[in-house]
DNA sequence: TGTACATCAGTGAACGCGCGTTCACTGATGTAC
DNA sequence: TGTACATCAGTGAACGCGCGTTCACTGATGTAC
């Protein structure tokens, strides 16, 4: 009769059919490559080390997603894809006023990031790659249709008048892309000489922040 | 009596001691090294290719700089260094006003980028890791310092009532800040959904729409 | 209800590979005479 | 000026290591009877 030998100094599973009902080892999975992506790249995080983190094999990751790139595809499916998405449902439900479309996006995408410091680590982490998997991904999927919106609601801002219309709509949006990004990757930066604090209780302010430092800098003074 | 065999598909150096002269093979290798760090992290860059670029041995990268480490210490000094000081440089030349200072700042800046599109690459994916050499060394070598000085300077910028003074000193270099690096780290979104040309060419219109974006959305209006 | 068995989620050890690093060695250079 | 030799910049092959990946195997589960 096997017993679990409470001598060893690691918790291990026993070989063989686990109990069901522990699937959300691919979670644990999921949620450990996201952060070590974030933290080490991708070339530097290890499959053992994420594997570590989750509490599981590392021959399980290849087994769950084919392969270390599939772990990346899988975390952009399932951790990046859900909040990108929802930043463009918080734009759409702003109503028509461009302007307030603006805010909106800004403190969504701001609360989300506080909340999620890993995403804007990831995403500029990889898009930074020139060989990096999410280049071609990601780039396309999110990032593509994510400016080409908010361009929209800019332009529209400028024929109602809210923007000034000699400025360029693309560097616009650049611009306040800069704005929201920056802070959460450039944290040693941020939170080490600056001494500002970037965290779900300041996101409020620093999207207010960045919303009426743009709305300003951009605004027709007509 | 040795014969340099022009069968060889690849040149390659002779062993015994070189002809003097050729000792730019050290400049060349941090030349290598700055853009393949830039371009592929720290982790994701070995010495093999590294040194390939540069035509030259893996081995010599240790022979000259110790260890892979070293050779990144390197760079920072012998090719980041200057850069950064000289765009303090270009701060404190430009006279007593600290808006013509903070224009100065902005252009110095984005030509430095548009010249270098490797620095601000290697700097925010160096300063991004967690575990990564730099985020100690540089960190309080040069950011340190570079935000200190404008936060001086738009802090002279509010007494002088050129910028609103209800507004949070370190959270105005921030944005600065990040208006002005962003674009040079984002490149596949900038130059690819955005079609926006980020070179030498531009430079001097990009630096005057984020000095223009920041000072009109930070401009005390009394 | 109890027993026999096919299934298959997950394992653990091993694989080859490319990495950073080391070191005995090479031979043109610069110096001594 | 010519010769002998110590120096030392750079080499090439080899090192051990950790990586991603593979695969024969395990045994609880769910099903058939």
């Amino acid at each position: 009769m096997p017993k679990s030998s409470a001598a060893n100094k690691k918790i291990r599973r026993l070989p063989g059919r686990p109990a069901a009902g522990t699937l959300d080892q691919r979670e644990a999975l999921l949620d450990a490559a996201k952060l070590a992506f974030a933290r080490h790249g991708f070339a530097g995080a290890s499959l053992r080390s994420i594997a570590q983190d989750a509490h599981v094999t590392a021959a399980l990751a290849s087994y769950y997603f084919g392969d270390k790139a599939g772990l990346l595809a899988a975390v952009v499916d399932h951790r990046v894809a859900p909040l990108a998405h929802s930043l463009g449902a918080a734009l759409m439900a702003a109503g028509e006023d461009p302007v307030v479309q603006l805010r909106a996006f800004v403190q969504a995408y701001t609360l989300t990031a506080s909340r999620n410091p890993w995403l804007p680590q990831l995403i500029v982490r990889e898009v930074l790659n020139e060989d990096g998997a999410l280049r071609e991904t990601f780039a396309p999927r999110f990032a593509g249709g994510m400016t080409a919106m908010l361009r929209q609601v800019i332009e529209r801002a400028q024929r109602v008048g809210a923007i000034r219309d000699d400025l360029d709509p693309a560097r616009a949006v650049m611009s306040l892309v800069s704005l929201c990004i920056f802070p959460f990757i450039a944290t040693p930066l941020v939170s080490g000489a600056l001494a500002i604090e970037v965290s779900e209780n300041t996101a409020a302010s620093l999207a207010a922040h960045h919303f009426s430092l743009f709305m300003t800098g951009v605004e027709d003074a007509r």
